[in-house]
DNA sequence: GATGAATGAGGGTTCATTCAT
DNA sequence: CATGAATGAACCCTCATTCAT
């Protein structure tokens, strides 16, 4: 495999299944690289669609349409539209999932990488509203995609754990006030959640970086 | 009318039209008071279901199984499908609006008020998850409920401006540190929002209750 | 219930569950009454429609253009088109069981009861091809229809028993030579389905009345 | 051509079409014989799957599965789905003709010949009951598939003609009753149609043969 | 007002056929 | 020739809305 092409899967993120169906595929490089290009078409249009009108008020014929795909296209990279959901949340919960979890939970200044932490997040929650809205969908219809919103909860798990230690470090360091830890995380991703949903029509505004002392006091810090 | 006649009127709220039209209905006070408890009836039971499967999820034939009432029924008291999902949320607003804006703006001691009403109104996003369901549900979808959701947007900026006014006291009274009020309100209430979000399965939790203290931090109080 | 409704209602046959269904709602007698009708229409034209093209060459659409009833109507009578392929064949089983199995096991005369008999069902297999075809097409795909195919094998096992029966007697009588009786009534019913199938498209003729000598032959008449 | 592929030819039979063209290919001996027997694959795996789910019901992935045959291949072998059926169907049937109609219509001992046939003839209907199951669609579907029913029926034709002449010599010769001989033919395979239908999950058990002299009736023999 | 049968547009999905590789 | 992705018409079924009773 070119490296070429192997960049690009790593841009598809971690659907490893059709990954392999694709490349185990009799069929030439190029051939294999543009089915990739399509599926991904697919699922980035997906996103936009599936938060704005919800899994029922979403049409195959609308991503299609907006994918510029054939109609019949969208049922051969995906079962159903069930599985296209499914696939359209995870397949980016894991890109997103690396950058939000990019931080060191054993820093010499734990309020400096709060900080930067606390920044980085803000800017992701700022700008991705979309696929987040689409997260605040399953999360809320839960009963109703069980596997999908596990998934989303394992995450949200990994989360607060590394965010947790992060926190044990800092009190046992005497840069933060002694709160449970858990309580603390759990605190902080409410609030990054609960603005993106009140801030629903500002993506990117300045009103986000204003924020991050606000939510730095969450962390109970001793100077601030 | 009678007394009680009336009292119920207020709480099936702002359905004027609908108000009007039964009242001025050459029928019966029993008749009345039946036809205002049937709309009631609907509309409580369309909360779980709306809250739960969506506007397209959710249909008439759910509603009136659910509410007991004959499937034309439901035709009788809302007009169009849409109308009945508008006043599902709206009727209910106004009575949790009620109890959500419980609390006095200038207090002699800010601390304790504040304390009061985190305590209140984290009792309340605990124990009705499903309308607060409902109301993420509106504010994620807002592009296909704008009247709706501006409704609701109003109450938010309502309960923001009174929260404003109790935190701009609490600093004057030098109980809380100098924060710019409204970015501390906006994140108290996306604090709540997130909650709700993040423990949606579990309601009336003890786990709610350990949460005051955190919240209490985000309005930057002088001694904790 | 008038009279009239009565003898309406032998006429759809057993239908007993939609029977139940359709007296027992709160509606007019006369609204009854039509929706009776309107279901047996759909019946009726379903015969035809999946005698010739199969279950799944017969379309919803072609049943409803057919019975000159609305597309979605079809599915108030019926649940799913599988259930209205088994009322299809069911509901008309009943009426044809009663005139094929319409001879006595017990005559004085076994010979003539059994000349009889035959006359009476060759003219019932000529004359009601359509809807054999079904039965065959039912026979022919009974793995896939399994209920279906059961209910009339279980009328076929009905059938070769009395048959059974009164070959036996006229074997005690000694009008008849001993020969296995379940061996010679299967084959009799045997011979009957096959000359359906072979004389597909000759419906009522002539042919089918020289038969009957032939068809006595199969139950060894010791005169003939 | 070696003697060998031409073997192989006739059994494929009147595919006169694809024969001609697969000959007239610049292609390898070897290449041509492998092309041959995927054909064949393909047919021989069709009779199931059309004999159990109808033409409807049949996909060509099934189809393709089934014969582990690549999807296009089908294609390139059968231009349409409906071409597919009708070599499936009268492939076959060439190859069955040919022992059915395997019997002397002017024997010394027309008694004998008749029982050694129906001994014959009964072990085929036994023994491949997923053909008949497909000519028995066919017969059933023939307003649909004209052409093949066409081919059938000239067969069906042929056999009674055979029959009719032996029966005709079994009289002559006072071997048998005087009875219609053309009726007798037609009732013979009516019976054997039957036979196939009624007992539709009973290949090869040992009923089969205790039918012979149930079937031997139909004839009319003086002496049995 | 109460009821539920009637309607047909629109949903997800399947599949024969085409065609580029 | 072999392969299977691409296509969209047509399938069954659902459901908001209408309306006769």
């Amino acid at each position: 495999m070119t490296a070429k092409c192997f960049m690009l899967l790593l841009t598809i993120d971690r659907s490893i299944i059709l990954f392999k169906e694709i490349i185990s595929m009799p069929i030439s490089e190029n051939q294999r690289l543009k089915m990739i290009q399509k599926r991904k078409r697919i699922l980035d249009e997906s996103i936009d669609l599936f938060a704005e009108h919800g899994y029922d008020g979403t049409t195959i014929k609308m991503i299609a349409e907006k994918a510029e795909v054939s109609f019949g296209s969208v049922f051969t990279y995906f079962e159903t539209k069930e599985q296209l959901f499914h696939a359209t949340v995870i397949d980016s919960l894991d890109a997103y999932s690396e950058i939000i979890l990019d931080f060191n939970p054993n820093p010499e200044n734990v309020l400096q990488e709060i900080e930067n932490m606390i920044n980085n997040q803000i800017k992701i929650f700022s700008e991705f509203s979309t696929y987040l809205l689409l997260v605040v969908y399953v999360v809320g219809h839960h009963h109703r995609f069980p596997e999908t919103f596990n998934e989303l909860d394992q995450f949200h798990d990994k989360l607060r754990g590394k965010l947790s230690e992060l926190i044990k470090n800092g009190q046992k360091m005497g840069q933060l006030f002694k709160l449970d830890p858990m309580y603390v995380a759990s605190c902080y991703t409410s609030l990054l959640m609960g603005l993106r949903l009140n801030f629903i029509d500002e993506p990117e505004s300045e009103m986000w970086k204003e924020i991050v002392p606000y939510a730095m006091q969450l962390f109970g810090p001793k100077k601030v």
